[in-house]
Formats: C-alpha cells, sequence, structure tokens
DNA sequence: TCAAAAGTGTTGTGTGTACACCCATGT
DNA sequence: ACATGGGTGTACACACAACACTTTTGA
C-alpha cells in the first residue's frame, strides 16, 4: 500500500490529538496546567490538555483552540515539540498524538486554575504529580526544549508583560534553567545581545532604589 | 468533544504517514532519496518517500519499514523532525505526516537508484527537482537539523564506514555545511572532543603520503 | 624529482565565568 | 540610619579563527 493507490475510505485510520504543556511563570515558580481525568482509562489522574484534531483545522489551529478553551488566553507563544505515536500509548485506541508546548504570561490569565478542589490546576514542575497516558514523557521533552531555547531567544519574553526589569528577566531565566546566574554576567551578555531596549520608565517598588524598565526588542525593530 | 468521552468509531479521521527524507554521501555531495510519483495529484514530479502508518506500528517503526522498501538498507539512523499537517497540504484528503530523516551510508546501498530513466533517484540537494506536495519544506527543514547536528555529535559518522580518515570526516562535515573548514582547527577539534580513536591502521591510496584510519568511539566506550 | 594529499603549532580575538562593592530609595 | 534590591568592572580561562610549511608516498 503506498500513497499514490489510496482510497483514504478504505482504511482504519488512527485517531490524531494535539497534546499541549502550558508553561507559565507564576509565584516566582515555573508552572505547567494539568487537567485531571474523569473517566477510564487512567481515571483521576492528571494530564496535560489536549483534544482531537478537527478534519479541517491544521496542527498550529487544533492547538490554539485547544488553548483558548482551557485558559481563554489568546495570544500564546505555541511551537510544536514531538509527535508521539507508540500504538499502545492510549489503551482505547491507537492514538497519535502531536505535543505543542505553549507559554502564556500569568497577567493574561483569566482563569483560577488554582483550587486544590477544581480538576484544572497549575503545578510547579518540580512538584508534578504521577500523569497520564505518556505524559511524564512528553513533559520532559518540552521542559528540556525550554531550557535550550530561553537563552539566545525571545522565549522568556514570552513570561513577561512589555515593561520589565532586568531582575525580572533573569528570574525567569532562572527558573527555567533551575540555576541561579552571576547578575553582572547575565545584565552584560543581554544588553550586548541587543534584545532588550532601556525605556525612560522606572519602577519604585518597596523601600529601595527604583529599577530601571526594560522593552524587549524584536529582530524586526533591530533591522 | 475532549478525549474523555470519545468513541473513535465516530468520528471521521485524517489519515497518518510518514515522509523520509534520506541523506547520503556519494561522489562527494551530500543527496537525497526521492522517487517520481506516477499518479495524481502531482503526477510525474518528485516526492520524498513515505506511506501510511499501520494500525501497529510506530512512527519509528513505520518509518523504518518504509525505508527498507524504498531503500533495502536496515540499519539506518533516523530521527523525527516535525509533524506536516495542513488540511490542504494533500488534495485528495486530509493527511497529517510526521517527517523524519535518515542517514545511510553509501557503502550500505544495494539499489541503483541512479539512472535517469528510473522512477528513483538520488538528487544532490543542490540540484534539486519541484517537489510534490510540501515536501519542499520538509527537505528544507531536514537540512536545517542535518546542519545543526552536524557539529558536536555522531551525525557526521553514519556517512561514513568504521574505519575512515579525518580527511573523509572533514569532507562530510563541508558538504554537509557547505562550506571549507580549516585542517588543522578541524583535526584539532575532532580530536579534542574524543568522539574519534586512532587506530594502527593505515591506507595507502594514490601517490601521495597514506592517510592513518580512525574509529568512531561512541559515549559508551568513553564510560 | 615531482605531484598530491597527509600531517602539524602559534597567535590574536572573543566569550563565559568568577567575584564584591556602592547606589537610591522608603520607612 | 538601616534594610532592601538596583546597579556596576576587572581578570582569568577557554574556545574559535586565521594562517603556511614539512612529510611521505607512488609514479
Amino acid at each position: 500500500m503506498n500513497k499514490k493507490s489510496y482510497d483514504p475510505s478504505k482504511y482504519e485510520h488512527p485517531s490524531v490529538t494535539v497534546d499541549t504543556v502550558i508553561f507559565t511563570v507564576q509565584d516566582n515558580d515555573l508552572k505547567i496546567l494539568l487537567v485531571k481525568r474523569k473517566y477510564w482509562p487512567y481515571k483521576d489522574r492528571w494530564a496535560i490538555p489536549g483534544g482531537f484534531v478537527k478534519m479541517k483545522e491544521s496542527l498550529e489551529d487544533a492547538a490554539k483552540r485547544e488553548l483558548y478553551e482551557e485558559t481563554l488566553v489568546n495570544d500564546v507563544y505555541l511551537e510544536q515539540l514531538h509527535a508521539f505515536g507508540d500504538p499502545r500509548r492510549d489503551p482505547r485506541t491507537r492514538v497519535i498524538t502531536i505535543a505543542y508546548y505553549a507559554l502564556i504570561k500569568s497577567e493574561d490569565l483569566r482563569i483560577q486554575a488554582d483550587s486544590d478542589t477544581k480538576d484544572v490546576r497549575w503545578f510547579s514542575v518540580k512538584k508534578l504529580p504521577k500523569l497520564a497516558f505518556d505524559h511524564d514523557k512528553i513533559v520532559s521533552y518540552a521542559l528540556e526544549k525550554l531550557r535550550n531555547r530561553v537563552v539566545y531567544s525571545d522565549t522568556a519574553f514570552q513570561f513577561l508583560p512589555a515593561l520589565f526589569t532586568l531582575t525580572e528577566l533573569q528570574n525567569i531565566h532562572e527558573l527555567v534553567l533551575d540555576r541561579e546566574l552571576d547578575k553582572r554576567n547575565f545584565r552584560r551578555k543581554i544588553l550586548m545581545l541587543g534584545v532588550v531596549e532601556e525605556t525612560e520608565e522606572i519602577r519604585h517598588e518597596g523601600r529601595h532604589r527604583p529599577a530601571r524598565l526594560y522593552r524587549f526588542v524584536t529582530s524586526a525593530d533591530r533591522v
């Protein structure tokens, strides 16, 4: 059987889902959104949100749709991670999933997915429960990719508002990389890279020296 | 509709294929294997080989099976690239493809896919014909990934026999990266990395100084 | 003896890292 | 005046890039 002589109605097809690891930074912690399963299989286990790809939507559109349904956030950074297709990863039937990861700003969050009694909740990546299906593996993949991307890219800014202090930016990096960075080296590097731009604004906060606010400079702005 | 209450027989499913960009190095050129399509759509256009994923095989197994059917080579380096799922990428029906790329040694090749009259042929990546579907995009992705991987990894060795000269190894790097490298810097770096090991063997070839043969050292060997 | 590829070191430049103190503010 | 986070510079180690000549062989 090959593509050249194929009648799509003739064969059984696998189901195709998208599953998304949704990251945010909240309370100085890197968190992902999990959903508690209500039915077999893996009833009562936590899982990353996902759903079926509709016949007329692209994979990315499917991921965006699910993301919106789950978080009510529209403006997200979304990137494809990997396709997981082990024939036995879902005991019900053959399900191939295209995994994505998304970064959302906690300021954009309108849902209160933080109560112990709800079936949707943010979990610190350091304290994850046992997950359904092969979702552990998907989350590990996502974390690894996020760590590889956060340096030298616009990734970290996805977690921050338009104006931010360099300390805030450094915090994001430290949370994602899970290690401390040297303040002077971090600032020098970020400024050398030219990905941020000083603004005139200054934020007063607490009884200490106020902080200069910076703006993210996209490669388009730099020209 | 979500995964929790899903009857797989109830909905229409997309078709799922795997398509593989198969690289080899031949005649001092980086080449990929293309197949000429016999039927609509894109009749007579060249395409990367691929086929449907069977219900009980993993994505990687499907890629390996197709690869074997096409090249008769079993021992290949295979890596997942990206899933392409635009709803209109195939005019017949919804087809989601998981793209892989494979590296094979030209010495392993038993097919003679090199005649102009055959419908399977190796093409230099520098002189590719117009491709069917979105295969241009898939090939670009594959090339980019290959370039990113070739430095600091075991990628280049996949194109070489067990014993090779450092000049051969450098040639692979140059072909993949499409630029010349400095001989001294290349040799120093490779030797420093500890990924190759000198052997006692020496290859005489042509009327010039013979070359020392090296062996690839896997991370397992290094311990 | 010559053509042809193998093999070999040094130096400058840039990048990553380690490290400690003063500054501006609110209370 | 003091507690708190904001902000700054220097020195060393290491990786990368540029660069040219000698060695060994077969014909």
